[in-house]
DNA sequence: ATGTATGCAAAACATTTGCACCTGG
DNA sequence: CCAGGTGCAAATGTTTTGCATACAT
């Protein structure tokens, strides 16, 4: 149960933020990350009464106690994720938004060495590929 | 003389256009990347007459025409750099903002076969580290 | 009860756009 | 002269904030 986590982030254990985190869980998976509309979106659709507001205060929340990942990918919205504690990087596709994880140990090992040698105390990293996936590339022709 | 180089984007040479590309090509190189506002302030204050709607305008002309590069570092504000060909990552200072460029061909390399072995067509990339510099990391406590 | 959360509306930003006027070739 | 560029103000899209009400403990 991750109502723990709330309580222990000092959050009080309420139905929106319950809510959020479900669906961070749930449909976070493989497919796309999710933006805060997205999220504000699938909460009024399941009949949910929920503010916009709410959604970015949680989620705001949430990444200062640690528990989501807040994303700037392109284009203007930003996406989180539930921070499921293994780090990894993000393939995105430029058509569909599909994103793909990974993790590449050399190249982890390169970033620290990179910023050791320029004199950065390194706090955190982000590495975005993007590129068209496989699904994209076959159906020639989508917006 | 690079007023060649609006010709060749099909751009009128205006006094604008050559001002911004100006104060990429000078005030670019190693300290911070420059936001479309921190141009429209550089301008004001050399006595220019000009609108912050125009900065971007033109900034976002520049980009189509691959003149500049626009990033998304943290922070809500995009970020422009002359696109001087050399392609390179950044190293960002979360305390005063310094950018340190590289390049490391390992990293490079990984990173196509990433895409490749997930069945993506690579468009580009972006590789950004986060950390404290040697000047921050010295003078103790800083905003 | 009582301090915290929420919803709503309004504010705050970053960026874009419409339009009348100006300018470069 | 005339298409394209510019300044200004207003519109947009995203995220934040103020405040009165509602809720968890």
């Amino acid at each position: 149960m991750e109502s723990q986590d709330l309580k222990k982030a000092g959050l009080k254990v309420t139905l929106p933020r319950m809510k959020i985190l479900e669906i961070l869980e749930t449909s976070n998976a493989d497919t796309h990350h999710l933006t805060a509309e997205d999220i504000y979106r699938i909460l009024l659709d399941s009949g949910e009464e929920i503010g916009l507001a709410t959604v970015y205060r949680v989620l705001t929340q949430f990444e200062a106690a640690g528990l989501v990942i807040r994303h700037h990918f392109e284009g203007g919205q930003a996406v989180f994720e539930l921070d499921r504690g293994r780090h990894h990087d993000h393939l995105v596709c430029v058509k569909c938004s599909r994103i793909v994880e990974f993790v590449d140990d050399t190249i982890e090992r390169k970033q620290k060495e990179i910023a050791s040698s320029a004199g950065f105390k390194m706090t955190d990293h982000a590495l975005i590929i993007y590129g068209v996936c496989g699904n994209c590339e076959s159906s020639i022709e989508r917006r």
